[in-house]
Parts: C-alpha cells; structure tokens; sequence
DNA sequence: GACCAGGCACATC
DNA sequence: GATGTGCATGGT
C-alpha cells in the first residue's frame, strides 16, 4: 500500500512538477482562501481576495471590524457569500478572541488540538481545517478532498464510501510524515483532477492510466 | 440551459 | 450514521 501510494505520487510530481501551493501572501490569506474556496472554482476566490486586497480588508482586525454585509459584497464572486462571510466572521473572532489576532500565535501548538478547536468553529469542517492546518501553519497533516477520494477508490485503493478519517488515516500510516511530501501530494491530486477526473474524463492521457475496469461513467 | 467547482451546517429518518 | 437540502457565483 505504501508502495501505491508513492508510485502514485511520483506519477504525477514527474508529469506535473511541484505545485507551489497555497497560493498566497500570508499564512492568514491562506486560511482566507480554504474557507473561500469551499465547493468553489478557486478563479472566484482570488477574485474575492482581490477585492478584500484592494479595500486593505485582508487582515483578521479589518474583517473582525467591517460590517456583515460589506464583507458579503466583497467576497461575492466567490459564491455563497453570505455563508461565507459569516464563516469568516467567525474564524476572526476566534482568531482574535483565542489568539490575539494572529496565526503566529497558533504555530507552537499541537496540530490535534488545533485541529480540535478549529473544528469548533462553526463554519470550518475537516477539509478547511486541515488545509489551514497544513498550508498555512505547516503541520504535517494531510488535506482529503473529493478528487482524492474519487481517485483512490477509481484506482481500487479504498472503497467508494471510505471516510474522511479513514482516508486521511491511510496517507498518514502509509507514507512519512513529511510536511513538503504532504504539500505537494494533495496540490498535485487536484491538479490531476481537474485535468482529468471530471464527470467526463479524459483518462486516456492521464498520467495515472486508466481507471480500475474503465469504470469512469 | 445544464453542469460543475479545492464544503459545511442543519433537519430528518 | 446516512441521506437530503440550502447556500450563489462564474466558466465551459
């Protein structure tokens, strides 16, 4: 299984290259963008970014301060924007309240309990936790999404209704703990699925091969 | 016009 | 625990 899972990931660092993920300029305009990004096409998202940039709202004091409805209409092109500026609403005041306004201020803690306490936040699921976990405070935790999940069991590598858990589970026992492994692994799963493991894939060329029985609809 | 995108909370069974 | 629904924009 190890073996799988690192033949996998070298597949496709050798036809990809690294990822440079996250993109963004500070560890909370990452964290910014995994709660913008939720079940959004990420060119919404740096257009909102863009848009919190450009008002000077892009830090934990400036939208814990700005009213709901004038975050709403700044993130609006990423979609739900309602939702979501709640969502950021609360990250910031957990943020402020529990540490001073800074990420820097998590850093020293232990990823299960952060990932406890960001998990509290109404708003922040598994995925954007450990994203934030992972992309903006480096810890070696890694990120399951649904191109992840979709890919494994396609491959034959854990059933179609595996967990979240379990699926994180399996990349965390089977391969080192290494923090730029983990980085670019699940940069590098996104990349192929949205190049390849759409509705409609193209899976001739995709540098994994075919799916297990060509069972891609 | 339909379908999709780097989810999550909440109601209901 | 599993399943269904609302949330909303912009690209293909």
């Amino acid at each position: 299984m190890n073996k799988k899972l690192l033949k996998i990931y070298n597949r496709l660092y050798d036809a990809f290259g690294p990822q440079g993920w996250w993109p963004g300029d500070t560890p909370f305009e990452v964290a910014v963008g995994a709660i913008l990004t939720q079940n959004t096409n990420w060119q919404n998202v740096e257009r909102a970014i863009k848009n919190l940039r450009d008002a000077r709202c892009l830090s934990p004091m400036t939208i814990f301060k700005i009213s709901h409805n004038e975050l709403a209409e700044l993130i609006r092109p990423s979609g739900y924007f309602n939702v979501k500026a709640l969502r950021l609403k609360n990250f910031v005041d957990f943020l402020v309240h529990q540490y001073r306004g800074s990420l820097m201020n998590m850093q020293h803690e232990d990823a299960d309990v952060l990932r406890a306490k960001l998990l509290q936040v109404k708003g922040i699921g598994k995925e954007t936790a450990d994203s934030i976990l992972l992309y903006a405070l480096n810890k070696r935790v890694f990120v399951i999404d649904a191109y992840t999940k979709r890919i494994l069991s396609r491959h034959g590598i854990i059933s179609e209704d595996a967990s979240y858990d379990e699926c994180q589970e399996l990349f965390h026992s089977h391969l080192s703990r290494d923090l730029q492994l983990y980085n670019e692994y699940h940069a590098l799963i996104v990349r192929v699925g949205k190049e390849f493991c759409r509705k409609r894939p193209k899976c001739k060329d995709c540098p994994l091969g075919r799916d297990k029985g060509g069972a891609y609809e």
